[in-house]
DNA sequence: CTGAAAGCGCTTACAG
DNA sequence: CTGAAAGCGCTTACAG
């Protein structure tokens, strides 16, 4: 009889309850042949007890675990730290938890992040960043495998999986409309280059949204940006804004990469007695804190990361378990500009 | 012959090697009776295949995980994020794998997420920012009965548990130096109170720094904050910066709970026409990245957050499963200021 | 409605 | 040095 002498939390309960620990189980996993009066009693015990079933037992078994993988590249950047926190709260109100990893964009550390992921079971996985391009056949074929749903949120590049991103040319337009309304015609990008996340579908719609408006790319756009830029900092957008300075006929309105860049561009140029938004307009990108309080607040692209964020775990918890690679779910979130005080209208 | 269906990983591994899985177990957990030949054929294998041995069954068998659970309140001060990414790294050059969890600083979740952590048999726990008092109990017998090693990095009170934290008093006492060999004798405080983390602690080594050198607290220092402040933010500064304009006579130098607080406060000033560092002097703490280059850039107290987080795993590492709650372990990081232009020598 | 077996993937004694 | 048993805490068939 080597069933009796388990002494797990749901054993120890069972003996209390004089109940055997099988019913405590079936209670657990909301079978339907339970008394429901001993059903209330057994959760009720749960409850107040604080008892945890080994979730080491129950995957093992091959039951749900309750656990989403969370993988991303870096902390760093305050604009992941929103993420992840948002990330974290969604899927805790939908009844999971959230494990997180790290992987620093390094290949081999996200392949094995993952592989430890898939070997605790977790019931999902969401891919922030999405991967990298060396690992994606090898990950897509585990996740096949293990019919794990996943997620990936802004992939820098397309991927055959489910994924949540943020519409990147509807972010682009509405900034460029927003300055063309204000007439300006002469424009400048930070930090913008096909090297950065995103740099080269950015610059695609600038060319396009020029067309459509009859706007010059070469004699109206001056990209300023060094491709070797180890981080899109505030001092990357000071280093910037002294080209800037340099560059006649000056132009009038400034797109940046991000907040930190537009941050570090203005203060500069400020320093350098250029007023803003009297001579130059400049928007961002992330609408971080910082940037409603610099002086003036900063015209700044909203990513919407709480709709992201809903719109990731809802593909989640739709998926079957084969998401089949025919129809990979798809869901793009629209950017909102937030309009501040750094942008005006063009000096005439 | 129950034992010989098993298909994991590791089963799977001996077959094609022509080993039992037996070997293959003894190699993982680095057993002495393996023959040296063998043991390599294994480890390579293994690293080629990219096997993961079940963790769920490693933990279950009482194994160690190689999992470390960490717990922290918040993510959204840029601070916390910098801490979270720090210790991960640190505990991946260990060998570690960090799971993590937030609180929102809620007991109830708090406790829920330390007993899951306990369940899924984490080979060690770290609780950035301490637990709340309500729980300290319960959470310090169930750590003790499971003998999980356990760090707390910072707690807002002082714990029975092995603690590594940043000396507060150290930090608020090069802060006054500075400022005292200025010439500074007029202060102000803005955002310390009681109700704020630590600022008991940094109102009284004050008061004591003041003794020390015959200033009178009540006619030299100027206690500016709001108890009722949700967040300690850019806004709060300016909120702050609108008071002190209306003291008389203007002290000299500003002593700020955190640097979006002084640069909050900054900006503010510079607007009404007050000059940093020549009207005034501020002082920040946590060492942001937007304070070295806001102008002038912020003198702020660095945390060596490195050091801090090293110190941790150094001590989590060491504890031999039993911390005696008789000499819990207890180690004090030294912060550094970091002297920008934000501070000068105080108006003759 | 409830009891008991089988087995998830491991590791550690115990034999040989 | 290596084989096979026992058992970690669960859940899901299968009996009653």
């Amino acid at each position: 009889m080597r069933s009796s002498p388990s002494i797990g939390p749901t054993s120890a309960l069972a003996r209390q309850l004089g109940l055997s620990r099988w019913t405590i189980s079936r209670v657990l996993n909301g079978h339907p042949e339970v008394k429901p009066e001993t059903s209330r009693r057994v959760w009720e015990a749960i409850e107040s007890f604080g008892l945890v079933p080994s979730p080491l037992g129950r995957a093992l078994r091959g039951s749900r675990t309750g656990m989403i993988g969370v993988v991303f590249q870096s902390i760093g950047l305050p604009i992941i730290s929103k993420k992840i926190a948002t990330l974290q709260r969604v899927l805790r109100e939908a009844g999971f938890r959230a494990l997180q990893e790290l992987t620093d964009g390094n290949p081999h550390l996200e392949l094995k992040v993952i592989r430890h992921f898939l070997a605790l079971r977790v019931d999902g996985l969401v891919l922030v960043g999405g991967i990298g391009a060396r690992n994606a056949q090898t990950i897509i074929s585990l996740l096949q495998e293990r019919r794990t749903p996943v997620v990936m949120i802004d992939p820098l590049e397309p991927s055959p999986l489910p994924t949540v991103e943020l519409d990147r040319k509807a972010a682009i337009r509405i900034v460029f409309e927003h300055l063309h309304c204000l007439n300006h015609r002469r424009f400048a990008m930070l930090g913008i280059d096909s090297g950065v996340p995103w740099g080269s579908i950015r610059v695609e719609t600038l060319q396009g949204l020029f067309r459509e408006h009859g706007l010059d790319w070469d004699g109206d756009m001056c990209a300023l940006s060094n491709p070797g830029a180890k981080e899109l900092g505030f001092a990357y957008g000071n280093e910037l804004a002294d080209r800037f300075l340099l560059v006649a006929p000056r132009p009038t309105a400034i797109i940046a990469i991000n907040d930190q860049v537009a941050v570090g561009a203005m203060l500069r140029l400020q320093e350098k007695g250029v007023s803003v938004p009297q001579e130059v307009s400049i928007v961002g990108f992330d609408n971080l804190d910082v940037s409603a309080h610099i002086r003036p607040p900063l015209t700044s692209v909203d990513q919407h990361i709480e709709e992201i964020m809903q719109s990731a775990v809802a593909l989640l918890v739709r998926q079957p378990g084969d998401h089949s690679p025919a129809e990979p779910a798809f869901c793009q979130v629209h950017p909102v500009l937030i309009k501040r005080d750094s942008t005006g209208a063009a000096a005439a």
